[in-house]
DNA sequence: ACCTGAACACCGTTCAAGT
DNA sequence: ACCTGAACACCGTTCAAGT
């Protein structure tokens, strides 16, 4: 077999594409605040400053890499029960696939616009609302509290040391004097029982539950 | 009068109380991120590395005032109501206090322990739920959820670039088309309405209609 | 004993220069 | 036209050396 002429060696054409997979990967596996745009770009093997032809500044770059992060997420269908169902299905996927990238939902909380794929999310928890008969200004207000909700606990239910983050919880609570934190005290063993998923499945509830009640 | 013979001239005096004060005032004036060991080291007339001699870590640093930001919550006291009136009162302080520090609050979503002062009004929070006859393991999630609440609300109400940001946002979704997002389209001029206050008690509101819904 | 200068190994971003 | 080396002005943290 001849000798293959390539100047670039093993080395993917540079794309969009490329540079935000490559993001989401490091976010995977360093946390956000440790994926810098010099380890990014050493992944899609260039320099630093190649990434500024695709994208305007860090910031931008993660916000990609979070609507990516959300970008498989599939709505619910007519199977999937009533509109309350399918809601919390929703809810629960979209927290899923965010816990599921480390603390990429930090992004939006920092205050990112949101991308397609998170619009794709807002714009079908809006409809399903609606479909429950919920006001119009209640359904906008609702799905902001969604959000809220869903980033929030993408971060409580991340896989990274989640387990860990509750060990350490529990040690404090139960060191703590028991005069100034009486509550604290005797309800320690319950504040940090319980999985992401069986918490945020009560969560989602009394949140619904809350929007109805004032329907 | 005399030369006064200061080898330090007008720099007080290092401690751990002068270096947390000096770190929230420059969260308030440039945001968390662009708060560094060495800016705060130049607030206190010192350099870097003498910090270290005070604080672990720089998130260590941030936890401290992030703790600091909250400790002027004044609980409410018989004169404020019933549990359910003292509760709402004590989350708006809460998110107040917050809010006025810029984006203080993405350091308790980015994994700190709690510090003494929010331990006090999870204390506050918890016994005021209690005292509503929530049970037990109710109180604990709900403290959980209550305070994913007040820091995502307190990012949300944030001083700095509020109204900036739905601005933004109203365009983003006044510019979307209409065939893909029709329900984000038709709710677009309710999305972004309203202050964040009155969001912030609505939300508030419909969070603890559903946890009595539950109970 | 307490403090810190200087160094190490990094950052995000820009822009002149190269192909 | 597209890409990037090199530089600028920063980082967090450590530790040997000073007082």
């Amino acid at each position: 077999m001849p000798a293959r002429p390539r100047t670039r060696s093993e080395k993917t054409t540079l794309s969009l594409d490329a540079i935000v997979a490559a993001t989401l990967a490091l976010v995977d596996e360093l946390g956000c605040e440790a994926v810098s745009m010099r380890r990014v770009s050493q992944a899609v093997q260039t320099g630093p400053a190649s990434l500024y032809v695709y994208v305007p500044d860090r910031g931008a770059l993660m916000a990609l890499a979070l609507d990516l992060a959300v970008a498989g997420v599939r709505l619910p269908t007519d199977s999937d029960g009533d509109w309350r169902a399918r809601l919390e299905l929703l809810v629960d996927r979209s927290v899923t696939a965010l816990a599921a990238h480390n603390d990429i939902a930090t992004v939006g909380m920092a205050g990112a616009l949101p991308g397609p794929h998170s619009l794709r999310i807002t714009e079908e928890v809006l409809r399903l609302l609606r479909t429950g008969g919920i006001g119009d200004a209640a359904c906008a207000w609702a799905a902001d509290l969604i959000g809220q909700y869903i980033a929030s606990s993408a971060l409580e239910e991340r896989e990274k040391a989640e387990e860990a983050f509750a060990a350490r919880l529990d040690t404090l609570y139960r060191s703590l004097p028991t005069g100034r934190y009486p509550t604290i005290h005797a309800l320690a063993p319950l504040l940090t029982s319980g999985d992401g998923a069986t918490r945020g499945a009560w969560k989602l509830r009394v949140l619904i539950d809350g929007l109805l009640a004032g329907a």
